[in-house]
DNA sequence: CGAGTAAGTTACCATCGGTAAGTTACCGGC
DNA sequence: GCCGGTAACTTACCGATGGTAACTTACTCG
């Protein structure tokens, strides 16, 4: 159980790393383990020791815990955004570009299936009180930030793609529906997790079909007559 | 700072109460905290100083904090399924029976403000290791699932109704649709946190909109041409 | 009225997030 | 090649807090 065995790296002694790589490391760890174990489960000696270092190196690069988490969730997400972006940009179909973005969606967490599990509900997000801003530390704060911004990026994505396609909408609603399609994505990936005998292309059908026919549709077959 | 106060109660000194009332006693308090200072923020000698009792009353009765967090989540959102419940009980029409519901959530959450904030992003839901079923302890196992059964409730309020509407979708899909439904007016509930100026009516119908008519009415001014 | 039970307390432990101060390997200039 | 500065890294520690064991006190009911 002493037993340390440097992690990653193979035999030779504990050699020094440029801080991009160690960070690079320490997110795999880190992403690794929270996905596994959960949250509170994991503690910073824990992942410093898979890590192969010692716990202020972590809090060197990343300033908390939260901090270190929430940068997991905001490369996890920048990734999921570069996917879905570049699955959308062979589009030009109002509609194929909705399905390719799905389906990009759905597949990326496929891939990191648990990963997503625990990123997806980030705790915390302190609603702080009205009266009084009581900021605990000075990073968290920061990372939080950047972690709002990636997901203000999620929504910014398909905001002005709806307001492309239907210039009539005011903007706010434009916004309230990339919320929507979000929410929904996400619960619906989530529920993916607990039924794995559904594809990723299942789960972006159910999709498409909801939110481009609508419910009026559905139920047409039986109010309709 | 040493002085109780007895918070809740009067002026007489602190009074032995029943469980039942001392359990609803320390879910308002600790939903209040929650809520307003959020999750990890309040310790649970916190909420008991507030209570009026001391901490191993909360152990005793809720086994962890995690427990006493499910707790009120469980109760929050049962109350929140019997208003939406109640209010779609009195419509007909199924786009009533929609928009009835829609408006009753975004009502409630009205209400219940921040609470819903801490309250919808439960934590954890640990993902356990796919081999050997790691159990903490013994509460808090039983109330996750006490949680997961009150949010199955919600799915099985939901998806019968679309397969009374519509017998043609297989039950899957029904399953499917109502994750989509409950997972965008979670994430619009969230949204309008941040938008004040957005009232329930206006999320009701924004949502309204989305999910009945869907997203090819809304391109249809452009493409239709 | 007294005995059992359930509400409640005191005192404690262990873990873990977080930090200060010191140490060692590497790198570039002379 | 040696030297000094910088940046990676460590040891050793603290305080808060989740959680528990053992004990005490009030209420109830036969």
């Amino acid at each position: 159980m002493a037993r340390v065995s440097r992690a990653t790296a193979g035999a030779a002694k504990r050699r020094r790393m440029s801080r991009a790589d160690r960070e690079r490391q320490m997110l795999d760890v880190a992403e690794r383990a929270f996905a596994e174990r959960g949250y509170h489960a994991v503690s910073m000696d824990d992942i410093a020791e898979q890590v192969g270092v010692t716990k202020p190196m972590l809090y060197e690069y990343f300033g908390s815990k939260d901090g270190l988490l929430l940068a997991c969730i905001a490369r996890c997400r920048a990734e999921l955004y570069e996917r879905t972006r570049a699955a959308m940009a062979g589009a030009t179909d109002p509609k194929d570009v909705f399905w390719r973005g799905l389906l990009a969606y759905f597949e990326f967490i496929d891939v990191h299936a648990q990963a997503y599990a625990v990123l997806a509900h980030e705790p915390m997000a302190g609603g702080g009180p009205s009266t009084g801003g009581r900021n605990d530390t000075a990073l968290p704060a920061a990372t939080a930030e950047a972690v709002e911004a990636t997901r203000r990026q999620q929504v910014d994505l398909i905001a002005p793609l709806l307001n492309t396609y239907a210039p009539d909408a005011p903007a706010p609603t434009a916004e309230a529906y990339a919320e929507i399609i979000i929410g929904a994505c996400e619960r619906l990936g989530l529920w993916r997790l607990r039924h794995p005998e559904v594809t990723a292309e299942d789960a972006a059908r159910h999709m498409m079909n909801f939110s481009w026919y609508g419910l009026a549709q559905i139920v047409a077959t039986l109010q309709g007559r």
